[in-house]
DNA sequence: GTCTATAGATGGATAGAC
DNA sequence: GTCTATCCATCTATAGAC
């Protein structure tokens, strides 16, 4: 963990985006050509955006021709579509089981939720930002099923923090208010983190999760270190 | 302040912009259709980011030719750039009023600072929107004052940081991580912020100003109670 | 300043050979 | 599945009349 020092370098990057790889989940990527399409469209949205990024810059960066992609996908939103699908399939999956592996305590359980936001961002953030910032491209019907998604996690979040007021060991006079706090500290780390940071994800994690503990009025803040990596 | 209860709304949107109007700082708008021009587009690149929105649904939003916007501007980029400007202008004025007002008091500084970070994020969501998403769409030349400006911005919060750290009235172990927190906090409130909100934009402040504090070990969390608007 | 008209480039998507 | 070739819509921007 870095101490406290002069300012000196620039750590507000508005996207460092060609620093990070395209990576995908394991095991929920396709294969051959078309789980390379899906990553180098993961890699033009993120950087230029969905309308920014064209058919032909996908099928170049894949090394085909741009007729080739429809063999593989309907369109281009189809493409999106995917990604966002992923994207927002792995968060749930992470927090679902960090919310059932710390079921007991409501502080770790909330500590977990946290860590699982904070991993999930640092170790996939292309795919967050693209999941988070190219939503609003996808017509209202395909963006449906993230939006539902997304409901479940704030869900799973708000549960563990009322839980946890309820029996007095969180101090929240607003969980709503609380619980979209805690989600930006998560959800910015996809914009700022990368291979180019002085941090490990784990530092960064141990780091965000004392943030929101301490946010939450929790009784002992150092109570949660990182207990696994689970990546 | 809301109270603890029941997870009812939908809080966390992808993107609420059509509830909020395209409104500019005062002052330094522009006047007739230059100025007209200039909130068109902040609506829309807004909500459909700079690739999304083209000159002419600009120009038809307006009500003008296409080709009549360039007579006002040289072309599109230099109406994203502009806006970029703005925003990033109405930050620093913001911040940097904030950050002498309360020069005594290291603790106060930082509350000040988070507090103008919030209420320019709650009061012209849009353009904060537009300056922070859209930034990647202008050339590295013309994207560089801005990123000038937000280096400025995150000096004067680092500073107050690094004096309440020094002096023993704040609890940060890592300075940087801290400021990239605190300032996720505020950015995201141009997210999900608006008018269908249960909150009023000091009742945001207020909490945030709160979070922020419990966030960096303050020595007195409720110390800083909206002093004044300054909207 | 605003318009009509259009140039010139690029966009998503398709047809059909192999 | 991949290609070449192409359709047609739309894009940014310009020319020139009023």
């Amino acid at each position: 963990m870095k101490a406290v020092g002069p300012v000196t370098q620039m750590s507000w990057n508005p996207r460092r985006l060609s620093a990070v790889a395209a990576e995908l989940p394991d095991g929920v990527t396709p294969a051959g050509t078309r789980g390379r399409i899906l990553h180098a469209a993961l890699r033009l949205f993120a950087e230029r955006g969905f309308f920014g990024a064209s058919i032909r810059d996908i099928a170049r960066e894949v090394g085909i021709n741009s007729a080739t992609l429809y063999a593989h996908y309907p369109g281009k939103e189809d493409v999106l579509a995917e990604l966002v699908r992923l994207g927002h399939e792995e968060l749930l999956t992470r927090l679902r089981a960090a919310s059932g592996a710390a079921a007991g305590d409501p502080v770790a359980q909330f500590a977990a939720l946290v860590r699982a936001q904070v991993l999930l961002h640092a170790d996939y953030p292309l795919l967050a930002l693209v999941a988070n910032h190219e939503l609003h491209a996808l017509s209202p019907e395909r963006a449906a099923p993230a939006l539902a998604l997304r409901e479940d996690a704030r869900r799973l979040l708000l549960a563990a923090l009322e839980r946890g007021a309820a029996e007095g060991v969180l101090d929240v006079a607003d969980v709503t208010l609380a619980g979209i706090a805690v989600g930006s500290l998560g959800l910015r780390v996809a914009n700022w983190f990368g291979p180019d940071q002085p941090y490990t994800r784990d530092q960064v994690a141990d780091a965000f999760v004392g943030f929101a503990l301490r946010l939450v009025g929790a009784r002992s803040p150092a109570a949660d270190r990182h207990p696994r990596t689970e990546g």
